[in-house]
DNA sequence: CTGAAAGCGCTAACAG
DNA sequence: CTGTTAGCGCTTTCAG
């Protein structure tokens, strides 16, 4: 800016000015102004402008890691900031899988008030639920329930999952869960337990694990359940990254899927489709809620009347990775 | 932080030693100061942080819009980034599909220097080849040889993908193109000139459209080619999200994919196989890509030796949007 | 209408 | 070892 002012001869609070369509300088000048800032290239630093101004016209998705879950919200997030006068911008911190909980809470308080004028949080973590600055939550974290939340209503996708699978055949029914904490992972194990009792089908301990909903913390679980003595004939993964990563398990033990055992996953990514074996899933509206969550976030900050629960439902995609029990 | 200073008793500039490890801070105060700082959960701001001292620690990719192609890169950077000590930001304007050409100097403007140490930029479109801070781009604008790129043999992909088509019987076959003056538009466009030239077949003027990549540019294009008098019987477009669009508005024309017309794609994004006519596409290894270009960035960020111009090989992904010629 | 001056949150000299 | 001072690029009073 300090060059532009110098170019165009007048002072650097007249580029402020002339940038930001402030009136008070004469026509003469702003044209002036205007045509050095274009043969400049200039544009102003997002950082030192919303530093001062305390806006910033940018709303930001905030992610632990850029996985299929996340990038499909984002993709509707993109889609819907096209209707809105912000630009996005989505970060992850470094941390990848091994994030510390409270991840949501560090960044935030590192990019508001400089960088964003609001966020959309996927699977915040921590219990947090007051910002400094406006905030929608994906799929949050148990306590959280007072921000305002777009998710999917994950109780009942686990009873019509767990359901397919009985429906077909299956007895010993293992569960592979999310992570400690997440509404959704409590939600989806709740209804796995309700729809094995409602089919009078008993949960043993030992087909239970937990895979935090990332495929390497998946390994280990997957693999004591299926090396169990007599080990079940299915298993319901709360998350599809997890349920690809049992099939990948159960053939590195010599077992056939489905024909030896059978796996439905959740959420549908663009993955779970393009998988060797397709896999059988409960779909989320992934997209439509990263538009849900920005839009709403938008209406926040406009001051605007919006919903502040937002409650998606989903729905069983049958592909190949389920089929009747072959043994008894 | 000046709320740390006055909790902790101390002056801002030892709060801001000892949230930078610098020595010269005693360990009983340095231990004091941690815990007040996690007492109150202050993180500094990236913002004002960076504008000060020059580095974020935070590497960008600048993306004209989050659709399929540019998450698919965006899942490698992220994979990428955590082999690094930076983390990582993805920026989109708001212009969308509407985008200015020159968006990426916009954008890379607005953000280095304050938010961003280094930039993967995704199918930039200006013919700038000189910023503020190291760039690697992305299938980029054909003037843009300069900077350090990442691309695929548009070219071979699409002779191959032509002569997919050639030895399915295929003569009448139509050219959907991409964006003007993107490097790989043009290539794509040769491979298929060169491909029907080779087979001694002829191309007609009629049969070529420019979709801009994007699929609501297609639509017109796409139904001229298919309205005209004697129209193709098959379609190469020269992007995933343009073919879907072809098959769209062939079956709203009453054509049968693949039984009236054969389409083949280009890019292989998660949306080809999801599509409800699975298509046939010459794959990129995008997420690959994305990983490598963030790589390189790293690389020349720390001034380590590095390729400057990656060009990955294609493969063909069939699937079932092509037959063979059904009328002669 | 225009510019000088103060200050956003932070870091980098430099004194003490 | 610690605090004071200056200033990153910008916006915003406030005088002129």
């Amino acid at each position: 800016m300090a060059d532009v002012a110098r170019t165009a001869g007048v002072s650097v609070a007249t580029v402020s000015k002339v940038v930001n369509n402030k009136d008070g300088i004469s026509p003469a000048r702003t044209q002036h102004v205007r045509q050095v800032i274009a043969d400049l290239g200039y544009e102003a630093s997002l950082g030192a402008q919303s530093l001062r101004s305390g806006k910033s016209g940018v709303l930001g998705m905030l992610v632990a890691e850029f996985e299929p879950f996340s990038t499909e919200l984002l993709k509707g997030a993109g889609a819907a900031i096209k209707k809105t006068d912000y630009e996005l911008l989505a970060y992850s911190g470094k941390g990848g899988s091994a994030q510390t909980p409270d991840w949501e809470r560090k960044h935030l308080s590192r990019l508001s008030g400089t960088l964003i004028d609001g966020a959309v949080i996927v699977t915040p973590t921590g219990g947090e639920s007051s910002f400094a600055i406006p905030v929608v939550a994906i799929d949050p974290h148990l306590g959280t329930s007072s921000l305002p939340t777009v998710r999917c209503d994950s109780y009942t996708g686990a009873v019509t999952a767990t359901n397919h699978l009985l429906s077909l055949g299956h007895r010993r029914i293992g569960f592979l869960g999310g992570r400690q904490g997440l509404q959704s992972s409590t939600e989806r194990e709740a209804g796995f337990r309700d729809a094995m009792a409602a089919a009078g089908v008993d949960v043993r301990p030992e087909y239970f694990g937990e895979g935090g909903y990332q495929p390497e913390l998946s390994i280990e679980p997957a693999t004591r359940i299926l090396t169990s003595p007599q080990p079940p004939t299915a298993i319901f993964a709360a998350n599809d990254l997890s349920a690809i990563q049992v099939i990948n398990v159960a053939e590195s033990l010599g077992l056939s899927v489905p024909e030896d055992l059978s796996v439905v996953g959740f959420d549908n990514v663009p993955d779970a489709a393009l998988f060797r074996i397709p896999l059988t899933t409960m779909a989320q509206p992934l997209q439509e809620m990263g538009a849900l969550a920005l839009h709403m976030l938008d209406d926040i900050i406009a001051g605007r009347e919006t919903v502040t629960n937002i409650i998606m439902p989903t729905h069983l995609v049958v592909r190949a990775s389920c089929a009747p029990p072959t043994s008894p």
